[in-house]
DNA sequence: CCAAAAATGATTGACGTACATCATTTTTGG
DNA sequence: CCAAAAATGATGTACGTCAATCATTTTTGG
């Protein structure tokens, strides 16, 4: 007697559709050459039995391997160390599911070595590429050259979505500029005051969109708070220490969006400060943690990286076996840090 | 030529440590009836080789199928709603993995079903249980007895630490407590007044530890604030409206942290008072949300239904394969939700 | 109606592991 | 040293799918 509680298996769905084998796997692996009578049939019996390929049994049949590669910028900016640590501690899992992952790295800030980073690859050398796409022209090219050889594209914490890329892993950064304008208004209070934002560059897109939900939000809700122009520190901690050193200097700082990286010069900055601003930044690097802890920063707005790492290679495997992928997969959430909840 | 880029098997083990296949199978699967230095030569050739065990092909092979069930209260509480639709998205890729999900459904607060639901499983039944526990030595001895017979036991959103369970998977829930105690701190802002804190059942364990840590928070950073004792309110909406009514009447009312659920009762409260308390609470359900929006609720700290769904199917995997687990695993972060970025 | 084309069937060998059986070798203890 | 026990080897089948080959049937169009 069959079980009817076992999964059923591709034979069961022969004998339903009253086909061959042969025309079920060629039905299901879309190998052509079958009347589409009986592609329905063998569809409907799919659909009756409610069979499910099972990924094990056909991974190991096809001996599949997964090659996706992770072009990262070179930066020691506490946050994409993260993203390597958690890439390597997801090694193990990727490793037992046959996922291979290459981690190239590029210059920051330098397009041109993103560029030829892409350039370097092709369909023939690896199934799917995570980036962290930098806004050039010359990006989209290659993104778009590698997508039509067949290869997946993953844009990583920053979009570029006019590149075609198949999906974008990362929070949505104008919800994350919003929520830190949000709670910079609640912190400082009534009584107004001066607002600096220090991005890392203007000309990423990341750091732009979150500088468009603070002020919006700022705008809004905080019309007191008075938001002084924003600036670049390209991830450099002289340059944002000198930055918000000079604005506790020329105007009544309240409130200090570090939208981007080089926490170390954040702290610098504030240690002197008579009057102490409410510090919001971005990322849980150790060293945004010890701010957390001695009270120099605030809150600190996190993307987790872990799960972004997670969210692309599942992504990357979803769209290389065919699966359909739901947009909602790539968008992570924002992880928000007081010094209780470290 | 071996490719020396393909991963290993047990023939090359074998191989390698100059036994037979067979030995290399009681090794590996611990049957037994091995000499011990043949124990040693396959373990070295193991490590020498960098060798993992193919899961697919070994779950294909033994054709092996994971029960699991989850005992959750039938309260329709938004937050166990939302762990039964996170564990209904993941069925189909359960499925896929051969993971089979029973949910059982037992009276809220009702101990006895509770350990009705755990009596009626054995290892007969189920590989391994994920269950809210219940504060009681009968749940205690009950769990105790499954995992003798070797079922794996997980703990939900509250635990229960000395009933031996494999795992616990949930926030910190002192943590969470301490969280909610620093936002709600600096947004009523100096100044005094009172703060109520309305918990489902001062019985549960994790709204106990959150009160725990939202005193000690409240009491050490914040001395202006005085903390009213601490209510139950049976998760019910009316008992927990009636509450914030009376205390908003009969103290200077600045602020309510709402531990547990009953969302509703929570906003139809709110609706008249004259000035409106800083209002945190716990869990982004549906009328939560609608309190974000509308202004009622000031923050919701939130523990993640999928992300903990997932958890727990993880680690009962993990057990189930015999795999080291890391306490890690189960820790869910908390997520801290205001209007802007829901 | 017939030949060519299209569709289908039948069969087989991987993939890496689990598990069982039986035969053979080595070790042990009296 | 010999019988019993312990350890090891050898071998085969199964799991569900993929992929390929070859044989056979059905359909098509002139």
């Amino acid at each position: 007697m069959k079980n009817s509680l076992a999964r059923p298996t591709i034979h069961d769905v022969a004998a339903d559709a009253k086909v061959s084998l042969a025309t079920v796997d060629r039905v299901l692996n879309a190998r052509g050459g079958v009347a589409e009578k009986s592609i329905k049939r063998v569809h409907d019996a799919v659909a009756r039995l409610g069979y499910v390929r099972d990924v094990s049994a056909a991974n190991l049949s096809r001996n599949r391997e997964y090659r996706f590669t992770f072009i990262l910028p070179d930066s020691a900016s506490g946050f994409v160390e993260l993203l390597r640590q958690a890439l390597g501690a997801e090694q193990t899992r990727l490793r037992a599911e046959k996922v291979r992952i290459d981690v190239v790295a590029t210059r920051a800030f330098d397009v041109e070595a993103q560029v030829a980073a892409l350039k370097s690859h092709s369909a023939q050398t690896t199934d799917g590429i995570a980036l962290i796409a930098a806004e050039a022209p010359e990006v989209q090219r290659e993104i778009k050259r590698l997508m039509g050889e067949g290869v997946h594209i993953v844009t990583l914490v920053a979009d570029l979505p006019h590149s075609g890329r198949d999906a974008y892993v990362g929070p949505d950064n104008v919800v994350a500029g919003r929520t830190a304008a949000s709670f910079m208004g609640r912190f400082v209070g009534t009584g107004g005051g001066d607002i600096l934002m220090v991005t890392g560059s203007l000309a990423a897109r990341d750091h732009m969109e979150r500088v468009m939900g603070f002020r919006a939000v700022i705008q809004e809700q905080f019309g007191a708070l008075n938001l002084l122009p924003a600036t670049q520190s390209y991830d450099d901690a002289e340059t944002l220490s000198t930055l918000v050193k000079d604005a506790m200097d020329h105007h009544n700082l309240r409130g200090v969006y570090a939208v981007g990286a080089g926490h170390r010069g954040l702290l610098d900055a504030l240690q002197n400060g008579s009057v102490k601003p409410i510090v919001i930044a971005h990322e849980l690097t150790d060293i945004s943690q010890r701010g957390l802890r001695s009270g120099a920063i605030d809150l600190v707005i996190d993307q987790n990286p872990a799960a972004e790492v997670r969210a692309a290679v599942d992504l990357m495997r979803d769209l290389s076996d065919g699966r359909m992928i739901s947009p909602a997969t790539g968008s992570i959430p924002l992880n928000i840090f007081v010094r209780e909840n470290i």
